[in-house]
RNA sequence: GCGCCCGUAGCUCAGCUGGAUAGAGCAACGGAUUUCUAAUCCGUAGGUCAGGGGUUCGAAUCCCUUCGGGCGCACCA
């Protein structure tokens, strides 16, 4: 269904066209202050200069003399629009203010409740395949806070676009061929010969100490780092020994990284992993291919494209580095195949990554190299970046000795503050239920920070504000949620039939005005989703839920709902359905932060 | 040095394809509770949108500039 920004919209264009024979795009925003209405029109503050200008349109004198209230007049008198609106009303400089009709706002809670998968959100026309690269852990290491956007951003990605009808392909492009292996094996070798032996037996956080120890070897002793290469070397060509150990390794990682993900409610599978590795036989012609084009070429030892516009610091063109001077390839010649393999063997119509903003040179300059190589097409290669994560201090979060803070920790934590809150404020829930309760409000209040924060803005990490009951936080919202839940069983235990009210509904009632603005706001949800998508900004999602809940609660506060009477129970049975029904969705199909019935 | 991002209330942040008096939350202050879960609601106060200039009928938003902060710039990913 369309929402009613999209018909105001048509609308407003259909009346601009009659009345002044322009084919321009409505400029439609939700209203600055209530008391100017739902929406407003500023068309004919543009239009006025524009005309007046008569450089990108031509028009008639008349036309080009009016003054931007003239011109939103002569809009109103060819708008056809009472079937959605009130009369409207021009307003200051020649703002068109525009009020939904009770009525209007009725019959689409009737349309939503219908539109039960979707509720109000529609279904782009042309759906597209778009694979979106995320996460991308690095094998043989835990994963840390810095993975933690990637992974939720990249997820929600994932689930607006497939609603919206899109087909995703999810790659997680984890660094599985790179030299952490030569050097854990070449430390191996030397320090745990058995682990070698049994490489199955080696977990994550033993991986994870011994690649800390075997870099700081590497650093201080140059004949172990050149065995460590020779390690590399032997994986790149191959070696059955070697390889059986890196496999080992792998699935030991998987081990680590699949429950975190299951944890964080993200849809990402060994059916999803496109690592490093996966592209290994696919970059010794992409070295040629851009050889033969004439465009890679050798410079200082090393194979360079020189992509256009890009300068190094001492003002030389700068290159892309795709084989380094000793043969080996870098990860510019992995990203370059991956782009082919998306492109050709994935049919990809888009092609989006989503890693911290200070890989956006580099991926300027790759998707510079794969357009002059003509492997583009039709494809559209998007970077959406992020900011990063910072401590109390402002500065990236790390733990107090200095290193990254692992994901999982962090994780825990998380749930852990909110199980000691469950404690406080609801001692008496079974110990299973306050367990249950304590995941989803702690990996929810870490996912909802991230997500209500802008996505390309650093932001503070803080447990105390993200778990907090008030404010645009996760707890407020499955709150609201929970709240909304006990109604109905309330309503059970006083032998109301909800279902039953719901579904014999004649009339709906929007008399009360926190119903109507709560009424208001739940036909929003499809211009939410389409503000959040226009952008990849899952900020737009958790503030329209917020003031969803928001509104929720001032009408569960000036409306009774059970002891309503009969005539307008049902109505108010209906808002808090729909209500629950699109925090649900917000949170777990669109966010995948989960709700709980009581908390 | 060059490039990119950022600077909005005491704090944490929205808002940025230009639009009416710049919004939330926290903290502060005042009110509502025989509760359909107060983990709530209602209200008050708080801002030369870093400074300066420009474009415009109109600028937090666009352009220029200064200051302050972050990040990136040849064989790591």
């Amino acid at each position: 269904m369309k929402s009613a920004i999209q018909l105001i919209s048509e609308r407003i264009s259909q009346a601009i066209q009659k009345a002044t024979g322009q084919n321009v795009p409505a400029i439609i925003t939700g209203a600055t202050d209530p008391k100017f209405g739902d929406y407003q029109c500023n068309n004919a503050l543009a239009l006025a200069k524009q005309l007046k200008a008569n450089t990108t349109l031509r028009s008639s004198d008349s036309l080009r003399s009016m003054s931007p209230r003239q011109l939103a007049e002569k809009i109103i008198a060819e708008l056809k629009i009472d079937d959605i609106c009130q009369k409207p009303e021009i307003a200051g400089a020649g703002f068109i203010n525009l009020r939904l009709n009770p009525e209007f706002v009725a019959e689409n809670l009737r349309e939503i409740v219908s539109d039960k998968d979707r509720l109000g959100i529609e279904k782009i026309k042309k759906s597209q395949t778009v694979v979106v690269d995320f996460s991308g852990p690095n094998i043989a290491k835990q994963m840390h806070v810095g993975h933690l956007r990637s992974t939720i951003i990249g997820d929600c990605i994932c689930r607006t676009l497939e609603l919206a009808g899109d087909k995703v392909i999810r790659q997680s492009h984890r660094g599985d061929w790179g030299k952490q292996f030569g050097v854990l094996i070449a430390y191996l070798q030397i320090t745990h010969k058995e682990k070698l032996q049994k490489p199955g037996s080696v977990s994550i956080n033993d991986l994870d100490q011994y690649y800390k120890d075997a870099q700081a070897w590497c650093d201080r002793d140059p004949g172990f780092a050149e065995s460590a290469r020779r390690e590399v070397v032997k994986l790149h060509n191959n070696d059955k020994d070697t390889l059986r150990v890196w496999e080992e390794f792998v699935r030991a990682s998987r081990k680590h990284y699949q429950p975190i993900y299951d944890t964080l409610g993200i849809n990402l599978n060994e059916s999803n992993e496109r690592g490093e590795s996966f592209y290994r036989d696919k970059l010794a012609d992409v070295v040629t291919d851009l050889k033969k084009q004439g465009l890679a070429v050798e410079s200082e030892g090393a194979v360079c494209v020189f992509p256009e516009g890009f300068k190094t610091k001492d003002d030389e063109p700068m290159p892309v580095i795709i084989q380094k001077s000793d043969g080996a390839y870098l990860y510019a010649t992995t990203d370059l195949a991956a782009i082919r393999y998306r492109i050709n063997e994935l049919k990809a119509d888009r092609i989006i990554y989503v890693t911290d903003a200070r890989q956006k040179l580099h991926f300027e300059m790759l998707f510079k190299v794969a357009e002059m190589a003509g492997w583009v097409k039709n494809t559209e290669l998007i970077h959406i970046t992020f900011g990063s994560v910072l401590g109390e201090d402002g500065k990236p979060l790390k733990t107090r000795s200095g290193e990254n803070v692992k994901l999982k920790e962090l994780l825990d934590e998380a749930v852990k503050r909110a199980k000691s809150v469950v404690q406080e404020k609801n001692p008496d829930l079974a110990d299973s239920e306050k367990e249950k309760i304590a995941n989803a409000v702690g990996i929810g209040a870490v996912k909802y920070a991230d997500y209500s924060n802008n996505r390309t803005s650093d932001y503070i990490f803080s447990f105390d504000k993200m778990l907090a009951m008030d404010g645009n936080t996760a707890p407020y919202m499955q709150y609201a949620y929970a709240r909304i839940k006990s109604i109905g069983r309330k309503g059970q235990e006083k032998g109301i039939d909800t279902e039953k009210e719901l579904k014999g509904i004649k009339e709906i009632y929007l008399e009360n005005n926190t119903e109507l603005e709560l009424a208001k706001q739940l036909i929003r949800y499809g211009e939410a989703f389409n503000s959040a998508i226009a952008d990849f900004k899952p900020n737009f999602l958790t503030a329209y839920l917020y003031e969803l809940a928001q509104k929720f609660s001032s009408f569960y506060n000036a409306c009774p709902v059970l002891d309503a009477e009969p005539k307008i129970r049902p109505s108010r049975l209906l808002l808090c359905d729909l209500t629950a029904k699109i925090i649900r969705h917000g949170l777990e199909n669109l966010l995948g932060i989960k709700t709980i019935e009581r908390m």
